[in-house]
DNA sequence: ACAAGTACTTACCCTAAAGTATGTATATAT
DNA sequence: ATATATACATACTTTAGGGTAAGTACTTGT
């Protein structure tokens, strides 16, 4: 998407993470501010990108299709698109994606408890 | 830690996330790129700063040190400092820090299953 | 004729996060 | 006297990610 310098201190810290911890080799894969909430919304069924664009008012076009794209490359998310016009496209998660799906709701529920004060965290 | 222009739109989406999105949240507690592997490290039992440095070889002590006081300002490990010389610091999971430990085991099967080749991500 | 809706794309800018390098204080070991 | 270990701090630079704004192509509705 973006020129990755291919030298970078940080480039070689991805190369490191992804072979020492399982954690942040998911981070890079659900990562980046758009993606959980991506995958949150597709986690109750397909949705058209006007959806998803619908749901979340705040993101940018740029984004949302970035992160599809990006989760899409990923093996995430699958794109289908019906050959008419207006153009008809629908995301849908693959079964990696669905994998995913207790990650999400482990989080999910973890940020409820803070809500309920089960945890207190100043 | 950083000075933060207040009016910026990525601010203004923070915290929309907050109330809106979950998932976003805990995003918000253990996203930043050495946070999970902190808190993977720190899932085994208590560590000593020095320990953390060379369980992390690759994380910079700069890095490492604000993240971990960016973890002890949102609840997450709590410091122990003895008063001795040289300095003995101890880090260590708080219960709301324990209780993402949920979401770093989620993290952790879904990469052992790609890993196992159980979805295939291409 | 013109606006609106579909699903994007692209060029440019700005900032937050990460990295580099160096310094601090105190005590023990050599 | 010097080195080492502890646990940091801080000034400066780089980079990756996110944001802004505009444009594309094609069709239906008014």
């Amino acid at each position: 998407m973006t020129a990755i310098k291919e030298t970078s201190t940080i480039q070689e810290n991805k190369q490191y993470a992804l072979e020492k911890c399982p954690v942040t080799f998911v981070m890079e894969k659900m990562g980046g501010y758009w993606k959980p909430i991506i995958l949150y919304h597709l986690s109750t069924g397909d949705k058209r990108y006007s959806e998803l664009k619908r749901a979340i008012p705040t993101v940018t076009e740029k984004m949302l299709i970035q992160h599809l794209k990006q989760l899409e490359a990923d093996g995430l998310v699958i794109r289908e698109a019906r050959p008419v016009v207006p153009p008809f496209v629908t995301y849908r998660l693959s079964d990696a994606g669905k994998g995913l799906l207790p990650v999400i709701q482990a989080m999910a529920d973890w940020a409820f408890k803070v809500k309920d004060g089960v945890y207190n965290l100043q």
